[in-house]
DNA sequence: CATAAAATTAGTATTATTCTAAATTTTTAA
DNA sequence: TTAAAAATTTAGAATAATACTAATTTTATG
């Protein structure tokens, strides 16, 4: 099924961390800009959408889709466990597109609790290699 | 599909995994046992193996599954990426048994490349938390 | 309001995983 | 060596995830 830490598949964290990164920018999180995002068809991300909605990670707001509560905590531990992951490959070497890369496979796999001792272990870096704040970062990925 | 750096899925990974750790035993790879050891029903283990022969990873030979080469390289550079992981983990702090757990959640979707860029940042090594080899390890994760 | 755009529903397809039940093949023991 | 037991394989079905097209419905907008 998932695998994952957090009760999701890759394409429902894919989604979940579009539709944030759209509500940072100033267009409104409608279905067919996530659509257009994702490049995938509307009813493909309506699927993913609903599917989050079941699993309480997001709901509509005025034809809008918003995280929920439990949907921004998940994203910002998802987030997290990236940059940390990110910042150990790159320091061992790994290319930064690579790096970012490799995290997006398993940051929805792991659980934060894993990612602290890291962060912990490579000397709490402020930022990740994007420059971008690991801890309490809000940003993108 | 299936996200993974050697093209193969988890439960196709534990498949592989756990024919090979067989044939390390005294019995020989029959079906029966290993959809014993998977705690699989035997069609289901068909269909495993049947799939990795597709791939090219196992054969059959006189009613034994066995590894073919292609297989065996793939199966080596899982148990090196599993045990760096494994390793790096347990030095972070994370218990034995959950950095296992959880390095055998991504060691199939990883690359050696990566692995081993870990493997000389950790100072390479020799023995994995379990107390078996890193390098040349052949033995079981 | 009428039309255009967006969202949703309906229906289909594929891949992965798993099962049960039945058929076939192989092994073993009398 | 052959009958019974065990193992394997085939057939058929189900579920979940992903993704599509075509059609319908809803919402916006000129």
């Amino acid at each position: 099924m998932d695998n994952s830490n957090f009760g999701i598949t890759k394409k429902e964290r894919d989604c979940l961390l579009t539709i944030k990164r759209i509500s940072s920018s100033d267009f409104p999180v409608k279905l067919s800009e996530l659509s257009r995002s994702m490049k995938i068809k509307p009813p493909t991300a309506l699927e993913l959408v609903s599917r989050l909605e079941k699993k309480g990670l997001v709901k509509k707001n005025k034809g809008m889709i918003v995280l929920t509560e439990r949907g921004k905590k998940i994203y910002r531990s998802i987030v997290f466990i990236h940059r940390v992951f990110e910042y150990f490959l790159v320091n061992c070497g790994v290319d930064l597109q690579e790096a970012c890369n490799k995290a997006s496979k398993f940051d929805y796999i792991l659980d934060e609790k894993i990612a602290r001792l890291i962060f912990q272990k490579i000397g709490q870096p402020n930022k990740c290699p994007h420059g971008r704040e690991i801890l309490e970062g809000n940003g993108i990925i």
